[in-house]
DNA sequence: AGAATAGTGTCTCTTAGACACTATCGC
DNA sequence: GCGATAGTGTCTAAGAGACACTATTCT
């Protein structure tokens, strides 16, 4: 099997991101508007080349800042805004009508921004409740069309993901602002989840699990009620035992 | 963000694939030896180039058969003899010399092969432990030489996905023959995870975890003692309760 | 006071893990 | 018989889930 690397045919290669938040007690997503063909003013996710002289992670985390301002997580770096993996590569033959072009897709788990509409772009780039761009109902706001190219895909394979990570990992705390309440990591659960959480077994739970959770020593009552204990997320990545799903 | 397919930098794109199997109570990887610089000689993982018309998994898949003689699992193909399924991809600028590489690396299950080096090619092709292929320890068959490229962080990426994956899916069967005992099964198991399971509450827990196994109704003595009942496996592929790595 | 959220205690049921014991083969 | 593997029963400790109860804030 000669292995000639001049005689290869011709691909490119891009980035995609679907970069996930809660807003509203729903799990969102980044989407933005195409202003070319194919698929023009379709919603699509964010992406683009890699560059010649960058490596995946730093092509997404490249996209990511320009789309949201956001710093993604290099490995260990603490001070990063948002958590970035690879996620799964997309590479059928016809899946862009212009070329062959296989696209990397990266996970993003970011906090609830600021900014609803991040950049300037209001109009082209919007947070969507990943139902929504999943299942395009048709309303006034949701488009009846689905996400351009094989992003649909894409999308829905970046959310059973983060669904079942969060399950074994501290990854819900990426969700997180740097400091919250053990109501407001609830909150992001079932967000992700979509289910109901017993807010005592659930605080049993997470306080008991080494390093999953350390408290800073202050408070907040922004959630109303008996003020709540702030915490930060703990070091530890893996959670044994895991969280459980219900229903599954 | 201007999106012009014909101004890409030049990329290749080949697959990878990490080939397990259990022999001898060992977990064991196909490695084969490179023909042609760089790192003639020395040990890599099978692979290629992405043809022009086929999709990343037919072009494992057809990896694979040339490599092995293995057909590889189509989704839903219960005829198939070995399952697949994307992995992860490499894409640093640097990790071929030669010119700008993409590689999707596939991870592939595979029973037991009749023949110990598949192929016509018995001295350029192999099946090694694992541990001898990531930490070479200079002895006669095996080489000091790491993996060429990039393949030694591809295949501990590869055990570590079957190592973890092992444990809430039913996938530990495709380790093994069409039909096996329990004590086979678990013999799997000890030998991905590098432990030793008490075969009475292993043969409890996956006997009474619905859909996983499935009694043929045959019996073999082929390990010595009392005949034990003949299994394959069951529709289930998530085990729910999973199964429990000890020493996690 | 009443509503809301935070946090603790207690009970039950399931399950993992340890291990005694029986069953059925080959030698 | 002896040694091997197969398979069942039993006990204990830990954790999940249900839920009563108390604590502290805001309106």
């Amino acid at each position: 099997m000669p292995y000639d690397p001049s005689a290869f045919p011709p691909f490119a290669v891009t980035v995609d991101l679907v970069v996930l938040t809660v807003r509203r007690h729903a799990l969102c997503a980044l989407a933005v508007r195409r202003g070319e063909p194919p698929f023009q003013g379709r919603w699509a996710l964010p992406g683009g080349f890699v560059r010649a002289d960058e490596d995946l992670a730093g092509a997404a985390a490249r996209e990511l800042n320009e789309e949201t301002g956001l710093r993604a997580q290099d490995p260990g770096d603490h001070t990063a805004e948002a958590h970035l993996e690879q996620l799964a590569t997309y590479g059928d033959p016809d899946r862009d009508p212009r070329m062959r072009v296989v696209s990397v897709a990266h996970l993003v788990l970011a906090p609830d921004l600021p900014s609803p509409t991040p950049g300037g772009d209001a109009d082209s780039v919007r947070w969507a409740p990943v139902e929504s761009l999943l299942q395009p109902s048709g309303t006034e706001e949701d488009p009846p069309e689905p996400l351009a190219f094989d992003h649909g895909r894409i999308l829905a394979d970046g959310v059973e993901r983060a669904r079942s990570k969060i399950e074994y990992s501290s990854l819900a705390t990426a969700f997180c602002p740097p400091e919250f309440t053990v109501g407001e990591l609830r909150r992001v659960y079932e967000a992700v989840w979509g289910v109901v959480l017993d807010p005592r077994n659930f605080h049993r739970k997470v306080t008991g699990t080494p390093g999953f959770l350390v408290p800073t020593g202050g408070t907040t009552s922004r959630q109303g009620g008996r003020p709540a204990q702030l915490f930060r997320a703990g070091g530890a990545t893996l959670l044994n035992p895991p969280m459980l799903r219900p229903d599954v």
